[in-house]
DNA sequence: TGAACACTGTACGCTAGCGCACATTGGATG
DNA sequence: CATCCAATGTGCGCTAGCGTACAGTGTTCA
């Protein structure tokens, strides 16, 4: 049995932002209160729609977010129109990493799984951030890894496992990042996602609910055995989990 | 027409290491003269030999490697021992990315293809090199930025682009790290790179070369046509061509 | 309430690529 | 030189998944 992080914030004292709202990301969880302020002091919390596009491919990249609740998917696109997902963040992370090291456009489409929440900040007002706050900066780039990371074990998946096996993997990285067991999802999203056509993903999709792990109805998927599905994903899930939990001890 | 990296040194006045050798890794290269001379005290000049593996996935890692010459793959393994690669890095870049931000695992193999050079630093005295050389750690963060779009990039190629055109793909971006137009490979070593058997790289390789683009004997890949060989690949290869020159301007 | 539409189920021919097996060939090594 | 072996060529049956088309079915909105 694989290590899940759980994603809610501790249950103790969960610090509260500027405007009185809890902040669930972690990075941000992560500072010391005094650089946190800080950093909470340049950001505002906005919501994320379903499906919002919050940064085109090519595009420059106008802010930076701490995701504090939803999901969001980072997409590669071809001219063509077709579009794997590379990699999935949640309140775990940021989106806007470029920004970081002074790059200021970047080759992928961001889009919101679901609703949620973020903190935004306008990409100068980020630099000087990271430039003030070492902890932040240390934090973000140590985020940069775990997505690379996750990333080269998804660009081995899309090549290596079946359908069946990506959309169960897939599943279970989305529910990791979301509070409920309905994820808001149509096939096509899934296609998107998955890098395949929308009626494969029927077919997949069936035999998982044939198999009683998930259940699901016009753009929603409810997960019924979260056991069963980590038994008919691959092993890309377990091997980003265990990665994570070594880096977690690592870290000094 | 792509822009496509040049692999030398500029040959006006070539930095000279310690041992009076001569520096082709860029990342050193970027470094001011006081900074480079720190970290190339630190620094071994290691030979790599043909199909070395640099890292084997889930170990520690011990050292860090600016590659001076040749290629390094970062390579996905899965448990049934297939492998697809996730990356290529030449003399651009630098093998060893975790450490960077204090982790000291990675969940991938590194293996040489032909042979090579590069500059060798044990993991604590990496650490302390980027603690002390700002610039070294700017320039390290960013070619992690950069590693990861082609990383991105790659993963959606493996799911959406046939045999012929990643093939041909990889190609390029080798040839882009390698000094000659005779690259060292068996078809088995490219099966493993694109994450397909060997027979089917056979075939591709066969396609390739009845086109006019390569020829091939036993273990090496002759480059014909340059030209051609950007044709026949997808557009991953411009895709990731044309962010780094775009980031180029871009890094302030 | 009816129409429009988004989402899902399914089917059919087709192709790329797999797994496997076996034959061939060029180089290295004794 | 004989031998061995790594590297390559090729074939065959099989499967997953593609592209496409069309038919249901639940939802929404006029």
């Amino acid at each position: 049995m694989v290590k899940r992080p759980s994603v809610s914030a501790s249950a103790a004292k969960t610090p509260i932002d500027g405007d009185g709202k809890a902040i669930a990301n972690k990075i941000l969880l992560s500072l010391p209160r005094k650089e946190r302020d800080q950093v909470l002091s340049k950001l505002e919390l906005v919501r994320l729609k379903l499906h919002q596009v919050i940064h085109e491919a090519g595009e420059t990249i106008k802010s930076g977010y701490f995701v504090n609740a939803g999901v969001i998917s980072v997409l590669a696109v071809q001219p063509d129109g077709k579009s794997v997902e590379v990699g999935l963040i949640g309140n775990e992370g940021f989106v806007g990493l470029p920004l970081l090291v002074g790059y200021r456009s970047s080759p992928t489409r961001l889009i919101t799984q679901g609703d949620g929440t973020a903190y935004r900040c306008g990409a100068d007002a980020l630099r000087q951030l990271v430039q003030q706050c070492p902890e932040l900066e240390k934090q973000l780039h140590r985020f940069a890894q775990r997505l690379a990371m996750q990333t080269t074990q998804i660009a081995a998946c899309n090549r290596l496992h079946d359908v069946v096996e990506r959309l169960a993997r897939w599943i279970m990285m989305t529910h990791d990042r979301i509070l409920s067991d309905n994820l808001p999802l149509t096939q096509e999203f899934l296609g998107q996602m998955l890098g395949t056509r929308r009626s494969s993903v029927t077919v997949a999709a069936g035999a998982l609910q044939k198999a009683g792990l998930i259940s699901y109805t016009r753009g929603s998927v409810k997960i019924l055995s979260r056991k069963k599905l980590e038994d008919a994903a691959c092993d890309c899930y377990g091997i980003v989990q265990r990665q994570l939990t070594a880096w977690e001890t690592e870290g000094n």
